[in-house]
This record gives C-alpha cells, structure tokens and sequence, in this order.
DNA sequence: CAACCGCGTCAACATGGCTGACCTAAAAGC
DNA sequence: GCTTTTAGGTCAGCCATGTTGACGCGGTTG
C-alpha cells in the first residue's frame, strides 16, 4: 500500500512539474516579447518586424530563403514585412556576387541601431535572469531548453560556426 | 593589453550566451505550440482555445476575470474563444453561489478530454527534455525561467498553494 | 437606492499568418 | 544552347486573434 501511495504521489509530483514547465514558457514568452512590442508599436512595427530585423541582424548577408528557413513563414508573409523595412531604410540588400538572383540582407545603420533598441530590454531581461540564478542554473537552462527542440532546431546551437550555421553563399 | 583582450572576450560571449537565451526562447516556443496548433486546426480551433482549455483546466470553477487577468486579454477576445467552447459543449458555465454575477467555468468530459489530447505532446516533449538534461539542470531551468518573470507572474509558481494562486471566491 | 462591478455583445479595425496563381531573371543540367 | 529549376517578388483574398469604444443587464454593496 505504501508503495502504491509513492507511485500516485510520484505521477502527481509528476504532472506538476510538467505543468508547470510549460506555464513557465507561457508566461516567460509572453513577457519576453511585451516590452519590444511597444516599442515597435509606436513606429508602427510589430513583432514580425523585430523577428526579421534580429535575424538579419544576426546573420549579416543572409539571404531571403534562408531567413524563411529560420522563421518557417511563407515568402509572401515575409515579403510583407521585409519590404517595409527596406524601404524605410532599416535593411539594405544586395545582389549576390556568385549567384546574382540571390538578395542578401543586411542591416543599415539605422536598422542596426532599432535592433539594438529593440533587443535591449531583453538582453537586460536575460542578463538578469542569469544573474540571479547563477552560472550552473544557466547550464541547465540550456540543457533542457535543447531538449525541447527538434533536431533541426538543435543543430543551429551545435555547429562548425555558431554564428553562420547557414548554407554557403 | 591582454586585460583588454580577455575583457572584450567576456563581452563577446557574454553577447553570445544571451542572443543564445532569446534564440533558444524562439525556436523552443515555437516547436511547443506546433504539434497542438495541428490538432487544433483539425477541429477548426486555434491556439487561443488551447490557453483557455488548459487554464480552466488547470484552475477548475475559475472566474471569466481571473482568467482575463491571466491570459491578458481583453474580453472581447476572450469571449469569442470561451463562447465558442461553451456552445461547443467543452466548457460549464455555473453561476457563482456567492456572487451571482460570476460565471464559474470548468471543463467538461469532452473538454477534459481534449485538453488531455492537446496538452500530451506538449507533456511529452518536456518530459524527454527533463529527463534528457537530468534533475538539477531543471533546478536550473526553472531558476532562470523564474528570473525572467516579472514579479506578478512569478508569484504564480511561489504561493501557498500552486495550484490555486487566485482570489478567494 | 445609487454606484459600482461581472459579464456579455455589437461594430470596426490591425496584424500576421495562410493559399493559390503568376512573373522575371539567373543558374544548372543535359 | 535550350530546357528546367531555382531565387525572389507580387497580386488577391481568406482567417485567427488581438485591439478600441460603446452600451446593456443584472447583481452587489456602501
């Protein structure tokens, strides 16, 4: 009986535990983003634009089809986006040397300086966070947040370059 | 100089490591939200009935404004979602004994049942991440989860009893 | 009994996804 | 060298889910 009682008990610790995993991501996610969004809001952006204006950030020269790769949207949905922001002077592109069809992105200074804007508060957010929960809570973190990725998505995190895990250009 | 060199290395990674963090906020939501948003699709939902499904669910005979304080909606929005699923038989509504005016929701059979199936692939994949990363990485993962919330929501996950941290009724 | 509160509803609008069809120009294959 | 494939763009329309603002009804409370 008393092992009986343990094992409901374990299920239950269980079932909380995983509960409250992904209420933590709920609410980590939604805040994660709050404070951009009313930046972006007020310059009539919003979060679509802050996510192609931190990748094309983050891989200088990256080009239209591998953006889609990373955002997993349709190219019309990015097009919407991208071309606002080109031409409002946040993203400039140029051709491809090696492959002329190709458009590779590139923040101008004013897009450089959005994204720095936009990505501060949650830089801050981050820092705080690892800071308060120290060096080793930071490992795990990590850990189980690669655990809840796809492959895919993992390979991005474990690669030859960890900033350029793209294809060649 | 080699101060110099070493304490622009730590900024580096330091950058690294949280543009690690957001990416890994990004990619990990968005995989976690995929596999109910198909189910959900089937049956001509969305994502916004999952959030009400698994809060009724989670917090049973909860009030419509303890459940707009949590999702942070506005009840318009709210309403055409709760709307939707209590005419579609997977939500109750019962008037409040003491107030009246409150709406009591819970789950019924049918909800409890979809909420079971929408929730297990989520379950799942947080469960192999734990058990991947092992029991002190999720010590870990849950340090910083917690050091990204604002303090509002982390009184969610500190209360006296978690599975109730709402308003008397 | 007046004021406030819990909840619902109507209308209109914005954002950011989606599908499908169709185009150009460049590269690659045979 | 011609054909096919690829990279990218574009038009048009649909849907889900958020927003504001206005208003109503019934129940609670000072």
């Amino acid at each position: 009986m008393a092992d009986l009682k343990a094992g409901v008990n374990q299920l239950f610790l269980r079932e909380e535990e995983l509960r409250t995993g992904m209420e933590l991501l709920f609410y980590a996610y939604r805040e994660f983003t709050a404070e951009p969004d009313e930046i972006l809001a007020a310059i009539d952006f919003g979060r679509a634009h802050h996510r192609v204006i931190y990748f094309v950030g983050r891989y200088p020269k990256i080009t239209v089809s591998e953006l889609l790769a990373i955002l997993k949207i349709t190219k019309q949905s990015l097009s919407r986006v991208l071309g606002e922001l080109v031409r409002q002077g946040f993203i400039d592109q140029q051709t491809g040397a090696r492959d002329r069809r190709q458009r590779l992105l590139e923040l101008t200074e004013k897009g450089v300086e959005l994204e720095r804007q936009l990505s501060e508060t949650q830089r801050q957010r981050i820092a705080r966070a690892y800071k308060m929960a120290g060096a080793e809570a930071v490992e795990g973190f990590r850990k189980v947040m690669m655990g809840m990725l796809d492959e895919e998505d993992r390979a991005k995190f474990t690669p030859p370059t960890p900033a350029r895990p793209l294809t060649k250009r």
